[in-house]
DNA sequence: CGTGAATGGTTGAAGCCTCAAGTCAGCACG
DNA sequence: CGTGCTGACTTGAGGCTTCAACCATTCACG
């Protein structure tokens, strides 16, 4: 495969790029894989339902609408309401329309849902710890932040989330 | 929270950690999905299928028992047992009795399969060069690169895969 | 040799996510 | 008012992944 770069052939990625790239495919399809182990086997939860819950708890009154809501758990609005459901018939969060606006639905969460998310934190937070922050220098999490953030930038450039 | 860190009370991310944590839960959330996407929509392919075809491309003889296979495409023995099926139906990979041990199967690549991966990776690497590499200094590739590794030692010690 | 353990892979069921379609509330305009 | 349009959310079907159980083969060791 040729590295010329004309305009029907791509700019393939050069050796380093190719290694790197390797190196973050690994990355962001074993993390989430090994952080929903954990959270699966100490909680019951998913990664995904876990990021809900603990997004509702940093609320003010604890409470989002959905489409908000789906936004912080980097969701779609349609798996947000499938999870949604789940959590409510455990008992973790409620769903109420909004009175100022009738399409809104607000999702609160339960006492039952804050004592789940005080509940499964320190676990979660030490798996983190550990796969994460252990293995680089200070130096490096400053510069893994940043390239997170650009990255951020390219995939999800308003912010916002598709669904 | 406190932040103490004494036995039983765990050691919580500070503001920095945190920041830090939520930028990489975005990518590793939201950069599958984007790459899904493409590929999806570009060739039909998931961006697992697209690995399990790619790493095969890139064997001696494009072939490799399932085992190793799936620890090239990071994914579990079950998962790939699966989409090679499909694959199969597809025409895309042929599956062979091993004849030196008969546990095991080999993977092997069709003409048809490396045709799918020529006429899919220009589009794939594209991708993977606008949300990834258009945002970073080459001393950020490089910075990722290491930071990639290190995470990876963490997540995948034995370099293998769980399954 | 023969038996038990370990390895490599496959399968079926159950659960989760995605996609497309549908519902209902607000809004704009005649 | 009422007609159409957009926005917020829900729902159902279909496909993919996981989990546990299973089968076949090889290895270890009396």
């Amino acid at each position: 495969m040729s590295t010329t770069g004309s305009a029907d052939e791509p700019r393939w990625l050069d050796d380093d790029e190719r290694t790197t790239w390797l190196s973050l495919a690994g990355v962001v399809t074993l993390l989430p894989a090994a952080l929903d182990a954990q959270l699966q086997r100490d909680a019951g939860l998913s990664h995904f339902e876990y990021m809900v819950l603990a997004m509702l708890s940093e609320r003010p009154s604890r409470t989002a609408r959905m489409s908000e809501l789906a936004g912080l758990a980097h969701g779609s609005l349609s798996r947000l309401s499938h999870v949604a459901r789940r959590l409510e018939e455990q008992g973790f969060l409620a769903r109420r329309a909004c009175p100022e606006d009738g399409r809104v639905t607000n999702a609160v969460l339960t006492d039952a849902g804050y004592a789940k998310v005080v509940a499964t934190a320190p676990g979660h937070v030490a798996a983190v710890r550990h796969l994460v922050f252990d293995a680089l220098t200070s130096a490096q999490r400053r510069q893994l932040r940043t390239i997170g953030d650009r990255i951020l930038g390219q995939v999800n450039p308003d912010g916002s989330c598709a669904g």
